[in-house]
DNA sequence: AGTACGCCCTGGCCGC
DNA sequence: TGCGGCCAGGGCGTAC
């Protein structure tokens, strides 16, 4: 389930093995993975012969941007995966929908088993309205003021970090960690965090982040990166998927319950 | 406008 | 061993 940390990943080995190569054909195959607007001929159209300026992310999408100033947009969904192939190590399969080839010979295989994904292109000038994304957490601009202003509304805490309208990238697996991490229960309404608990939040929300970054990842279901190594990610959970287990910090049975129609993982002892 | 909920899709797992 | 049924969930469309 790639969330902004697999993105992340996948963006920045993209960065080396994509940039300043040209685009000879974006063959897509099933065409539902393109958005609803956009038919696979236009996107091959927007994207053939161009060069890839630079890859950019924001929220979940992976954006490349290309020299004609569009943006060739990814979205991953659940078990999306983005395979680099220079020779023929990564083959057509079953599941490949997308395949964008380079003028040198390289290729990149888009599979995904579920079809949750997107591929899409728009004017880079009308990305941010396209997207219509919340801040990025990572952000050196976001601040934990602008953070306590998302949280001014009487949802819950979880189904709000993962609303990507009001903060871009979080999924299930993220803010379940986040939130343990912060000692805060995620059937709390966002409005009623004193300011202690939402300044912890803000820290945890970056440190989490930034360690899955690091480690490349969660690989639990299909995520790989673009070379098909898996992350390292879900060796740190402290309570997605360890429903039954003991708490890390307090030994007491981590339990699941379901918030706005998700799975939410949590210790009942720390996490008020 | 905001919020709630069902749907898409398929592999994997459980129970019989 | 096979098979039906259910679950996983990101994002979107629809209903309220």
């Amino acid at each position: 389930m790639p969330e902004l940390p697999e993105v992340e990943t996948i963006r920045a080995d993209l960065a080396t093995s994509c940039v300043s190569k040209r685009i000879t054909k974006i063959q897509i195959s099933a065409s539902r993975i393109a958005r609803k607007q956009d038919s696979p001929d236009e996107i091959n159209e927007a994207a053939e012969g161009r060069a890839v300026k630079s890859i950019n992310r924001r929220g979940k999408f992976l954006l490349f941007i290309l020299d004609s100033n569009d943006a060739l947009v990814l979205h991953l969904g659940m078990t999306g995966q983005l395979l680099f192939a220079s020779g023929g190590q990564a083959e057509i399969g079953k599941h490949t929908h997308a395949v964008i080839s380079f003028a040198g010979g390289e290729r990149l295989l888009f599979n995904d088993a579920r079809k949750f994904g997107q591929i899409f292109t728009a004017a880079k000038s009308q990305l941010e309205e396209e997207l219509n994304l919340g801040p990025e957490p990572l952000s050196a601009d976001f601040s934990k003021d602008d953070f306590a202003l998302v949280l001014r509304r009487p949802t819950q805490i979880k189904q709000l970090m993962m609303d990507q309208r009001r903060i871009a990238g979080l999924g299930n697996i993220y803010t379940d960690e986040i939130l343990f991490e912060a000692g805060i229960n995620p059937v709390r309404t966002a409005n009623s965090l004193e300011e202690h608990e939402i300044h912890r939040l803000f820290m945890t929300l970056q440190a989490v982040l930034s360690e899955a970054i690091r480690l490349r990842g969660t690989s639990i279901s299909d995520y790989v990166d673009t070379l098909g190594r898996k992350g390292q990610m879900q060796t740190r959970h402290k309570v997605y998927g360890r429903t039954g287990q003991s708490c890390p910090r307090c030994g007491e049975d981590i339990q699941r319950i379901r918030v706005g129609g998700r799975s939410a993982h949590f210790c009942p002892s720390c996490q008020r």
